[in-house]
DNA sequence: CAGTATCCTTAGAGATACTG
DNA sequence: CAGTATCTCTAAGGATACTG
């Protein structure tokens, strides 16, 4: 009834690519060195707003350190899925907008999201019996 | 035309979210605490075949180590995802497979593994402009 | 077979100070 | 403002050897 059926089958695709080429280009490996570290997809998010500052950028997400934040919208950029733009000002002023590549991710990425916000209750749950399971009652 | 409206809305639900709670729960961080290492898509896609023995998993993925074999499984357990069977056979039988909960998984993640396929051109095409772009012919 | 236990090496990332 | 440059620390994860 749902897609899972679909999603099955092109999983074996993959599987086979990451059988045959060994570790080669795996789909699987790029979405998640792309998306899979601490800020991108917090940072994909936030310009999925808008246009964003550098600044603007740190004060949405405060804990992440300039450092980082730097790091990580150079690899977006590099990916393609940001540009930046820099006006001659002074001081100067840098605005980053996800390009058509990163547009496209939002999807996919939303899908996630949701089911991560609507499937959290039933993790919390699991996790609580697991951790209760194994000790048990002590005293 | 596409959802990606619906995405940006949304979004703007959990940014405020991450905002309000510091960084308390927010379905980002989670959804990428879960998913987000080395090992744990790679290993639900390869149950989403059906169950498997920890050492058809190991042969399926062989660069993963069994350290890491078994912690990726416990997590995964321990989150509701996977179900572990012990069957008390000489040697022991252990067979994992998909709980519901990791079945819900499966739309999503397939999802997102499209998009790299489908845009991994693109991005590959992207890196190679940005490496080229900086230094340039130099000699 | 299905793991533990241990050791060891790196990459990820924070903190801080400085610059055009 | 929008970054670089260091310096440091931690934890993710590999390698190897052992066990019920």
């Amino acid at each position: 009834m749902s897609t899972a059926q679909n999603a099955i089958e092109r999983f074996s695709q993959y599987q086979r690519e990451l059988r045959d080429a060994q570790s080669a280009h795996c789909a699987v490996r790029d979405v998640l060195d792309r998306i899979g570290d601490k800020w991108s997809m917090l940072m994909i998010m936030e310009l999925a707003m808008g246009s964003q500052r550098f600044s603007e950028l740190h004060r949405a997400i405060p804990d992440i350190s300039k450092r980082m934040l730097t790091q990580t919208l150079r690899d977006l950029e590099r990916d393609g899925l940001v540009t930046r733009h820099v006006f001659p000002t002074r001081p100067p002023t840098v605005e980053y907008r996800l390009a058509p590549l990163g547009q496209s991710l939002l999807d996919p990425m939303a899908a996630l999201i949701d089911w991560a916000d609507r499937r959290y209750s039933e993790i919390h749950a699991a996790r609580v019996r697991f951790d209760g399971a194994p000790g048990d009652v002590p005293s």
